[in-house]
Parts: C-alpha cells; sequence; structure tokens
DNA sequence: TAGTGGTCTAGACCACACC
DNA sequence: GTGTGGTCTAGACCACTAG
C-alpha cells in the first residue's frame, strides 16, 4: 500500500516509495527486488503500472534489470579515474591514453588498467558538417581530412567510442593502429610526433542508437563526453577527437599543482 | 508501414523509423511530430506502441514532447562554454564564476552571461557518508564540516545545483551570500580570502529524482558533473564542491597556453 | 471546446536464463 | 520446465494547452 496518496502519478509513488526503500537500506545494494507480479499486488496496481515505476528506477541507476533473471539494486560501479597533473608545461600527450599504459605522473585509481586496445570501427575521407566542424578546429580546409571512429577495449569490454579527424598527413595513424594499439601511440611511436593538448571540453550526452548499441547501454543513458584538440610541437593541429564513454564508470581529474 | 520487419521489438522500429526522418531531414528541426493516433494508425499499432518509440527518441534528445500541444523535433540547445586558460601559475578564483561574471580571460561563448545568481537551498552540519568523504578531500575531521546547498539561476532558470562542504571557518561563506550573489564572491570579496584550485573532476551520471525536479528535467537526464577542491594561499581547503547542471547545456573547455 | 499527450487497466503471449 | 522481465493490444479516462 502507499503511503502518500499525493497527486503525484501512481507509478511515480510506487517509484518513490521503492526509492525510499533502497536509500533506507531496506532494500539493500546487490539485493533482488520483488518480481513484478508480486509488486503489482502488493501496490495493487496492474502490472504495467509498476513497469512505469521500475524502468524509472533503472534510468536513475537505482536499479539494475536483468532480463530473464530479476531485478536487483545498483552496487556502487567501478569508477576509473583518469588523473592528469596541472599546470603543464609540455603535455607531452593524452592524459587518457598515459593514464592507460600507466607511466609517468597519470595514473588510474586502484590497480592499473592492463589490456586496453583501441580497434578500427571505420576510416575514410571526412564529409558534412562534422568535416566542417573539425575543419574549423584543425585550420584547415574539410577537403583533406580524414576520419577514424575507434573502440577502445578495456578487459574485453567496449568502454570508450572514439572519433578522430586528421588531416590528411596524419592519417596514417590509421594503418599503424594494429600494431601499435592505440591512436596516440600510432602517432608518437610510429610516426614521430611529438604530441600536446591545445584544448579539451567536457560536456554530458545521451546516448543516441549507435553509441547505445556499441556500449552496450539503454538509449538515452548519460555518456561523459570529451573534445579536444592536440597538436604537434610545431603547433599544426594532429587530430580534433571526440570520446564517449559511460557516464558512470569514468571521471577526468585534472590536479593542479599546488 | 514498416520497410524492416527486422527481430527488433515493433516500438523500436518505428523509433528507428522516425530517427531516420530526423536525420534524413524528411523531419526537421522544430517541426512538429505527427501526433500519437496518426503514428499508431500509421503503422498499424496500439497508441501505446507508438508512445514507447516517441518516448525513446526524447530520452536520446531526438524529439521534445510538450503536454496538451504535441510533439516537436528538438533544436538545437544553446550551449554554453564555460573556458578556462591552462597552465595557470595561480589560478585567482573559480572558472565558472569568473566566466559568469565574464571578467579576465575567461568567457562564456556568445553575450556575457548576465544575472547570474546563487540562491540557498539549505544550510547545515554536514553528516553522513557525504560527511566523511568531504572530510577525506578537507583533510579534516568530519565533526566540523557545513554543507551548503545552492542553486544558480540563470536568466532566470535553475541552471547548476551546487553542494558545497566547507571547514567550520568558511562556511560563513552562506550568510555572506545574498549580498554577493554567488559562494565564491562571498569568500573572496566578504571574508577576503584568496583561492585557488586543488583540483577539478568531471564525470556525468543520471538525474535523481530531486536532481530532476530541481533542474527541471526528466529523471535519468544526464548531468555533466565537475566536483573539485578550492584552496587558500596557505594550502588550506576551504571548501569541497560538487556541481551538476544538465548536460545538452553546458560544456567546460580548458585551454592550454602553447 | 478541441486537440494533444499522460495514466491506467486486464489480459495475452513472447523471449530469455537457469535448472 | 519454471520464473523472470519484454512486448503488445483494446479501450477507457484524465490533465494540460490553446483558441
Amino acid at each position: 500500500m502507499l503511503a502518500t496518496p499525493g497527486n503525484q502519478p501512481l507509478y511515480r509513488q510506487i517509484a518513490a516509495d521503492l526509492w525510499n526503500r533502497i536509500r533506507t537500506g531496506t532494500l539493500r545494494a546487490g539485493e533482488q527486488m520483488p518480481n513484478e507480479t508480486a509488486l503489482s499486488e502488493e501496490f495493487s496496481v496492474n502490472r504495467l503500472t509498476v513497469r512505469q515505476a521500475v524502468a524509472e528506477l533503472q534510468r536513475v541507476g537505482a536499479v539494475e534489470i536483468r532480463r530473464g533473471i530479476g531485478t536487483f539494486v545498483t552496487e556502487p560501479p567501478d569508477l576509473i579515474e583518469v588523473v592528469s597533473m596541472l599546470p603543464v608545461r609540455a603535455q607531452q600527450s593524452d592524459s587518457t591514453h598515459d593514464a592507460l599504459s600507466a607511466r609517468g605522473p597519470s595514473a588510474v585509481s586502484g590497480e592499473p588498467l592492463r589490456s586496453v586496445i583501441e580497434q578500427v570501427e571505420s576510416f575514410g575521407l571526412a564529409s558534412g558538417v562534422d568535416a566542417a566542424v573539425a575543419a574549423r578546429h584543425l585550420d584547415s580546409g574539410p577537403a583533406d581530412i580524414y576520419r577514424l571512429d575507434t573502440t577502445m577495449i578495456r578487459d574485453g569490454r567496449p568502454w570508450i567510442l572514439n572519433s578522430y579527424w586528421l588531416p590528411s598527413d596524419f592519417a596514417a595513424a590509421a594503418e599503424h593502429l594494429p600494431q601499435y594499439g592505440l591512436v596516440v601511440h600510432a602517432l608518437k611511436l610510429g610516426l614521430g610526433f611529438d604530441l600536446h593538448y591545445r584544448w579539451r571540453a567536457f560536456s554530458a550526452s545521451a546516448a543516441d542508437f549507435d553509441e547505445a548499441a556499441r556500449l552496450k547501454v539503454a538509449a538515452g543513458s548519460p555518456l561523459l563526453v570529451r573534445d579536444g584538440v592536440t597538436a604537434v610541437a610545431d603547433g599544426r593541429a594532429a587530430f580534433f577527437v571526440r570520446r564517449r564513454m559511460r557516464g558512470d564508470t569514468a571521471k577526468f581529474v585534472l590536479r593542479y599543482a599546488e
């Protein structure tokens, strides 16, 4: 039974009720919730109404639904912190990659990450609106820009979706990728470029259908987005990159020197 | 009628179909979609099935549903870029606030923001798990930490939710807030502190019910989260802050000096 | 008042995971 | 097979917004 009659729709009251059980510990992390039929009887509502409530709890990340098994209170995800130090006089490369290869001052919380590999999804001449935007970031014409899409695989699972836009003389990174594992390594070790940040930007977005499928999350899930332009020693832009990853498992930390 | 029979559920095929119409420009930004009854007749499915499809499009941000009016293809939101320069030898304050007051090298894309004010939601001694976490960030015991919750209002609308954890000698900022408008101004101008970054971190999360209500978005919407610790000149931590804002309207840019 | 989306029901059947 | 969540229907009524 529902304690609060309220003006809220039924499914929202039910969601609030269940949410309270989770907050107060009546339902604990990892614990299985009563099944939908049981809940619909408990609250004396149709099963669809319960489903609406549970779906909201899923979207806010309070519960995890495993088809054919049951619904469980979410356990805190293992967060991966990518740390970089600031100010950086000469940022030699890319903090994500550095953190992943776990050398230098950058590090990832907990044990260092192993077996992170970047996999080519597609490669070719860029076109359309994206190419024009990239061209602006890269201080070049849109005609000669290549687009490289990759997926970073961590512990065998898709972790970060990357889209690179590269002027033609940097595009060879795509060929060298299989050998070096990561795009930045291909540019540094394979092609001998000295890379440093020009700018980085953080935002958040809802996963579209494609991103959702590739990251194996629900469409609309929060993604952390990191855009940026990396340049070579003489100041020329080497690439514009957009990285997208699950918001609940990634965190970028910037430490400032005292 | 649906072109692709596919193994996908009906509502997903319908969502994909509508999504294609939007991508290809058959349905243009700002345009009103056919209403649910019309769509259910067009696809020969129940209205609920159409609703499920449209709900997904709403979650990925492709359409905007206005109750009592109709469903419209989303127009690109006006993004607010908060820019800060790096490296910063002595980061004098907080880039968010600086950008908002639009002075110095920090700036916000487009015209400078006016009438941004920070409003107290609650204030008191911190407790529970949060207090313990904050204490760790602040290098102090959890007993003497105050928590200040505020909402930043921009153009009359809620924009950023802030939670500050402050050691007792910085907590007076709460009293001075009404006079100075922003917490950081209260600390700098009101109390004379010289503030600088210790660290900042970016992540993304789904709006919980409280956040959703306060920001007037749907529960589960993507939020950009920026955590950080700001210290005073002698290195002591002044506060730990967590800011949450709509992911689709905020972007933090870090520019690196050449 | 007319048109739109929002909520809810009762019941059916399907798909998946585990035993 | 049994139990779980996933999809879909037909139909009803409610709540909001605009003219």
